[in-house]
DNA sequence: GAAATAGTGTCTCTTAGACACTATTTC
DNA sequence: GAAATAGTGTCTAAGAGACACTATTTC
């Protein structure tokens, strides 16, 4: 019988692949990023957290034992941004590189000892090919903010909308109307509220809501024609 | 001074890695997708365009080559959808396959002889992996539709109205409100009408439109929670 | 009381979608 | 003429955004 074992797969050029992670979450005004401290005799003193693909066992599920080393704790959400191949220079050398990004509300654990976190705007020097693929997971994240619960898997399980608005807007990067932001998610029934309230100094307490999806609305309406410059 | 090509790479286990491409385009009334004779030998008699990942050649310029060689023309537009390297069996064996959406207007040229278009609606048996990535391409061109001129790289170079909403339909898997799309569509300046019209048999003849970009709409309005129940 | 933040009512403008129509062709 | 297809004018309903307001807290 014919052997279909990757690893004698007949012709294939055998490659070294990785997989890199930008795992984020909010911290005050901006949004950080979790690096990790880069391997001895590494070009760079930090990297993203990154591993060796592995035949026989899922990237996916890969890259999420990845974060749980540098996070201590699951990402929230998580998806593939893209395989780069070019001449962008891996800080272990892959000639392959599956890029993730991800999410954590931060609150669930500390980062383990090696790790930290670091605002997207003040980043330390990377590997061009780990750069490329922050601005990569930030677009990423931005686009698909509204087709996945990604705002909600930044927040803790109760936020305010204030909260979860200013995450809408750090993702997106302009501001979001206020009104028109709160119609819209009760429009959608995607949260409800607690009984709970938070009081921050100053200012009238806010209501403590939670992640509640009740119905599905299909009808994304409309032919849309946007961006088509290409 | 250490050695940084991927082929030495410290630690890393090395992989055998497919570049899987579902090539599209429509023909009458549904899409079809370009499958090519397999492998002397292999399970099924025919699987997607795929060639292993050779490091060196960005997996991208690798994907239109191998197009190249299955259409005898270069793709309209091309996307990655994603790297799958869970169970599901690769016609060749790869551990990890990265997957591509691609479209053509067909007319550019014929197939190579042993290539042919099939309806996604009654495709032959195909490998596990294979079927499932153009579940999860169509969903991507569907996703991106918008974003992306992929309908009118679907299209020849002039095309008319009804052509262009018929792909649009095609695609989005639902009827499309007529004036609606002709509204969105002089909004978003993006296609200039031609001097030719077409006649075709019965009824009135269309007048011919061609692709021509003239501004970026920037702003998607609002903000819009859809299909988050995830 | 002022300052600060949370939350809401109302208006306008844009636009998706429905409906009905006109226009131009083949038969 | 009828049938078929292309293309448009008008109305309605939904929703984004502006504006202005009320509500509740700390100081």
């Amino acid at each position: 019988m014919r052997d279909r074992s990757s690893s004698s797969a007949r012709g294939a050029k055998q490659t070294a692949v990785s997989l890199d992670i930008v795992l984020c979450t909010p911290r005050g005004r901006s949004l950080t990023v979790l690096l990790v401290r880069g391997a001895e005799g590494g070009r760079e003193k930090w990297t993203l957290p990154w591993a060796w693909f592995t035949p026989g066992t899922s990237p996916d599920d890969r890259a999420v034992h990845v974060i749980a080393d540098a996070l201590g704790a699951k990402p929230g959400w998580l998806a593939q941004v893209g395989a780069t191949g070019d001449e962008r220079r891996h800080p272990g050398g892959a000639a392959l590189s599956i890029g993730y990004a991800a999410v954590t509300a931060a609150r669930d654990r500390g980062p383990a000892a090696d790790a930290q976190w670091f605002p997207v705007g003040s980043l330390p020097p990377l590997a061009p090919r780990h750069a490329t693929l922050i601005a990569t997971a930030q677009l990423a994240l931005r686009e698909r903010l509204d087709t996945a619960p990604i705002a909600f898997r930044l927040l803790p399980a109760t936020f305010t909308l204030t909260e979860l608005q200013d995450v809408y807007e750090l993702l997106l990067g302009r501001r979001v109307h206020k009104a028109s932001f709160r119609r819209s998610l009760q429009a959608a029934w995607l949260v409800e509220p607690t009984d709970e309230w938070r009081s921050e100094g100053r200012g009238r307490p806010a209501q403590l809501f939670r992640y509640a999806p009740r119905k599905r609305r299909g009808g994304r309406r409309g032919v849309r024609f946007e961006l088509l410059g290409g």
